[in-house]
DNA sequence: CAACAATACTTTGATATCAAACTAATGTCC
DNA sequence: GGACATTAGTTTGATATCAAAGTATTGTTG
């Protein structure tokens, strides 16, 4: 489970290892590690998006509407599918309305519920943006794609696991 | 590379499989599958560590702290180790302090300097949050030994490959 | 059909993070 | 040794997330 002289995580799991914590020690150590990952992916996502005035999180909204069968959802839908809490959603869509890609407008199929729907200028954006982060991130992730695979399976069981 | 019908992430997939992105599909799942299994992760920490007072970020400072020789380390050699923001160290520090787990102290070495010392309090503290995360997140991780060991390494060479 | 419960969001308040500006102390270089 | 760049932290302002409370609408049930 050695991976590098002076990492962080190594030093954590040693750490763990002589405080008598050895069977927790290989979890910390996994725990750590996606944490630490998550947080330079997303800080690389970011930079990509940044200059076209997106967040991951917006991105991610938009993104979702333009897959949608006519570019229009229930926005609780839109948070069920992305998984992210309901007033998180309220934020996001309010500042993509604000900024012109978002359309909101009642549900006539249900008074409680708000659509949003892509405008044409969000489409324009978030196709751009698809290709910048498939061309500057996805695709050239520097991770060898056996074990990119390998982490996708483990990470869903994980996922599974913790109740996805 | 499937992993179970319905995952959000394998829908997401597809979806740019059809959209001829397929060359960055791998890429797009494995940066989805981390970033939600982050969130799972971190939310099930923050569940434990909640009645104690502690969010995750503070219990990383605690502990950081309490490996150190002698309990003390200037502020930035914590944000250097655990990897965040100045402006982040200082907020943790801050409530630290306030919460009466950390004390603050100028750096008889460096006048520029702030020395944080974990209190006897603190050190009580996060021994038993360590134990506790340890005993109901690290160790039963909902996650082969081989998947996760796997994953560890694989996460190792990403961290590097992005410049940790 | 009149309560009452459930649902779909929104709002509010607390916390965390990052970028950028700011303060103060330390180093460096003629 | 004085100007100037660096370094160490803090502050401020913007954004994101979550929990909990609030609002309005819809469903259910006796």
């Amino acid at each position: 489970m050695e991976t590098r002289a002076g990492d962080p995580i190594e030093l954590a799991r040693q750490n763990w290892i002589e405080a008598g914590w050895g069977a927790a020690a290989d979890g910390m150590a996994f725990v750590t590690s996606l944490m630490r990952a998550q947080q330079l992916v997303l800080a690389r996502i970011e930079e990509v998006l940044r200059p076209h005035g997106l967040t991951f999180a917006r991105f991610e909204v938009l993104r979702l509407l333009a897959f949608s069968r006519h570019g229009v959802l229930p926005v609780g839908k839109v948070g069920e599918r992305l998984q992210v809490h309901p007033a998180s959603v309220t934020n996001a869509v309010q500042r993509l309305e604000d900024a012109g890609l978002v359309a909101r407008s009642a549900n006539p199929a249900d008074g409680r519920s708000v659509l949003a729907a892509i405008t044409p200028a969000g489409r324009r954006l978030v196709e751009n943006c698809t290709e910048l982060l498939n061309r500057e991130v996805f695709t050239p992730l520097p991770l060898d794609p056996d074990e990119r695979d390998g982490a996708i399976v483990a990470l869903a069981s994980l996922r599974r696991g913790l109740g996805d």
